[in-house]
DNA sequence: CGTGTAAGGAATTCTGACACG
DNA sequence: CGTGTAAGGAATTCTGACACG
């Protein structure tokens, strides 16, 4: 779980175009859509993570595939709630495991 | 062991200077005494891994203890022949399992 | 030896816009 | 809608060198 390296932005937009194969233009165009989330520095440069590049290379699966950047966006937005619940779950099913501790020895 | 984020080289020296708090200048030093090697783009800006991140602030660290360049390579080089000759004795202990394998069960 | 700085040039990045479809 | 491009400006990066100590 410590993807400290993997959710660190420090890729600058030229590299990230590089290793997706992507234009800059995209890439940028995509963030616009609200599918990539960059940090910037303080001259406002774009920095982007490995994570930032893998979603990139799936967003640029599904253009291919003729989805639209909207229905992309839908798509992300769901698994994000779905993984919330899921995480939710967990964490109740973790207090009451914790709450009936005695009960179960 | 898969470390594939943290040694791929693509962090530009900009932010390396942020993320390491040394100056460019520093930074390219250290490179012309050998003590790191950033990889390059078309153009010749330099690329930096995380690993050279880690790198870049033990240097500093022995700069600051008064460690002299050409000390911290030594150490470096030393550590990479003890490193080396690690792997070897493991590799070897593993060919011996091997071939004893029958002989063990 | 280690590091700052000014110098000059080349390449990058940014934004807003026009174009095409 | 998705993407290319020319435009103008600002900031980055590079190298070789001089400076100080």
């Amino acid at each position: 779980m410590s993807e400290s390296y993997k959710d660190k932005k420090v890729i600058t937009i030229g590299i990230v175009s590089e290793l997706t194969g992507l234009s800059p233009r995209k890439i940028r165009y995509y963030e616009e859509r609200k599918l990539i989330f960059p940090e910037r520095t303080k001259q406002g440069t774009r920095k982007y993570s490995f994570s930032d590049i893998e979603t990139l290379m799936e967003i640029a699966d599904k253009i291919e595939d003729g989805v639209q950047t909207f229905e992309i966006r839908k798509e992300m937005l769901k698994k994000e709630r779905d993984k919330m619940l899921e995480d939710k779950k967990k964490m109740i099913q973790g207090q009451l495991n914790a709450h009936f501790k005695i009960r179960k020895q």
